[in-house]
DNA sequence: GCCGGAATCGCAACATGTTTCACTTTGGCG
DNA sequence: CGCCAAAGTGAAACATGTTGCGATTCCGGC
């Protein structure tokens, strides 16, 4: 069995390879807009497959179950996203102004798309895919980190970055399973931040108004 | 339907009331018994029933899902466990030292039965059962602003509070899913702790050796 | 163009959470 | 004491993730 293309192939040209990465997208896609309207439950298999034009079977042995499939398409989500943020960078004079507007953008991109957002993160607290899930979390630190300062991150940032992200990842949690309301994200995130290297104690405090 | 004992009924006395918390203990019980040994995947819903020497249906009378039945014993475990700490409360000079060793206890525990905590863990992790949810991270937060001072909380400890659940759960999550370390928890809440309300800036700063 | 093996298909079977239903037991009450 | 509504039982049915398998198709090398 030749990988079934983990996105990444060397074998770039082969019509195998490429018949291969054209399923695997249409298998990402259907389960996309699946989860559009009805998040993770509107994600069956089965419909998935259809959807996709592939058997059930082939499915499977793209994505080894349900959660991989989301958790794949999260980390394909959240790459564009990152990769969003860093084409049009934030403009804030402080580290943490500049945080707290790409995790503010990044959460309303999420947030645009609530039933999507909605099934991965679900995906994501319940899942036994250990790989997927720390790609999904590193992506989100290199967010973080990408716009502390220049240079790269010192081992402080890297904690402050890590600490965001866990915070970003449980308000999502709590976002997507009705403890909170959607705005908590960002509210969260401004008081984190706030309080990880706003605050007067560190370096460029947020200028008051 | 006389709501089944949502474990503070009035009816206390009642014949009737009496055998219904004792078919809910044993439904906690088995279900407890079983992630024991196998977590998550091992509470099967037919064998909590068998275990609990209940029917199927009543299993469900009592508990909608299989997520909320974690998720109450989960309640339990965590309102046993801040009573502990209440009862033995943690002897750190300043709120940061507290707030750790309360946390590191609270994780050791947590720890000592691996498979049951990464049961309820999962369950909370995908669960769309919002009350039981908040109500557990109500208990966490509420560990955590218990050993902060004397006093109301104020505004900035609730804010630090909730940050530190937060990266309480994000870990515990990390851990459960295999994509990190047991150790890792503990560490990831000296290091958020630290940065919240350690370092220098804040009032006493933890004393270096 | 033909072959061998891998990939896909179609479909059935299995596992487990959840629901349903007809029947029985039980506890409180007139 | 005898009745009844609520609670519980047992078993089947359903929904959906996951697996298995024989038949078919497709690709790349000869």
């Amino acid at each position: 069995m030749t990988t079934p293309a983990t996105s990444d192939d060397p074998a770039q040209g082969t019509a195998l390879a490429r018949s291969q990465a054209a399923r695997r997208r249409r298998v990402l896609d259907a389960a996309l807009r699946l989860a559009e309207r009805g998040g993770f439950d509107a994600v069956q298999m089965r419909d998935v497959a259809t959807e996709a034009n592939v058997a059930l079977g082939t499915v499977y042995r793209y994505f080894t179950s349900k959660e991989r499939l989301l958790l794949e398409a999260m980390v394909e989500e959240i790459e564009a996203l990152a990769s969003r943020l860093e084409s049009r960078p934030p403009v804030g004079a402080t580290p943490a102004d500049r945080i707290v507007e790409v995790l503010s953008r990044g959460t309303a991109s999420l947030q645009r798309h609530p039933e999507v957002t909605a099934a991965m993160v679900r995906a994501f607290g319940a899942a036994d895919e250990a790989d997927v899930v720390r790609r999904v979390s590193d992506i989100m630190t290199g967010i973080i980190t990408g716009v502390m300062h220049d240079g790269p991150p010192t081992p402080r940032d890297l904690a402050v970055a890590r600490t965001l992200q866990q915070v970003w990842l449980s308000s999502l949690i709590g976002w997507v399973g009705g403890v909170d309301d959607p705005s908590r994200v960002v509210v969260d995130l401004e008081t984190a931040t706030q309080l990880l290297l706003g605050d007067g104690a560190v370096a460029g405090a947020r200028p008051e108004t």
